[in-house]
DNA sequence: TTTACATTTCGCCATTAAACGAAATGAGGA
DNA sequence: TCCTCATTTCGTTTAATGGCGAAATGTAAA
């Protein structure tokens, strides 16, 4: 019941919500989110790792970038029903919208160094 | 999505997590509730004021009692889902299994106003 | 090898959250 | 009416959280 109250936990902070939900819709690195939610490269790694430790995400590097992704497949059946509780209830949010329109319009060559 | 996140918030602190797994099993007033998590009255009260207020939970007085009950008929449709997953994926919790216990066999009359 | 850049770790500050006890509230029974 | 008791509100303390910037890390390109 400890590991089930974090997994709400990691879900009770808009940012990572909205990280979820991006992340929903295509991986990312670090600097595309970062540049969506306009906070500090250092907090959008801390918001990640609460996410990967829950298990909610995973990452794989790629040359100088970590590309984070949903864990589709998790062992804890608790977090793939969230995952799709969050995929069926929040995904009409305004703020999903917007951030869903950048997700799939940035560019990551142009937007991270700039 | 500020309102969705805020029910994953009153679901990710554990005494909150229990209420409502108790709540599930049997309405119960706050001194029953009181005697089963060992916590001040009012951080009861506090706990039950934020379920109530994101829509897990709803009181009716009795007497001089309050009795809490699960809403199993919110209007908010991720209200019950997320009913649901609790009842799916918590109910097999070691903390849980002995709150059950408790709850089928306190008596109000020897419990409150001891 | 040096430089550039993405990411993480660390230390710090401001805010929030959980807990308690004491006092206020409200309803029932004496 | 007055007293009792369940509950809530208030004020306080302490711990946890989210944010930032600076420094450390690691990789790729010059």
């Amino acid at each position: 019941m400890k590991e089930s109250v974090e997994l709400f936990k990691a879900l009770s902070d808009p940012n990572r919500m909205r990280i979820v939900l991006m992340l929903q819709v295509r991986p990312l690195c670090v600097c595309e989110i970062q540049n969506i939610l306009k906070l500090a490269p250092s907090t959008v790694s801390k918001h990640l790792s609460v996410l990967r430790n829950a298990g909610f995400i995973y990452d794989i590097k790629d040359a100088k970038w970590v590309n984070y992704y949903i864990d589709n497949r998790s062992a804890n059946p608790l977090v793939i029903d969230l995952q799709n509780l969050i995929k069926k209830h929040i995904t009409n949010s305004d703020v999903f919208q917007a951030d869903r329109e950048k997700v799939l319009s940035v560019d990551r060559k142009s937007v991270c160094g700039a």
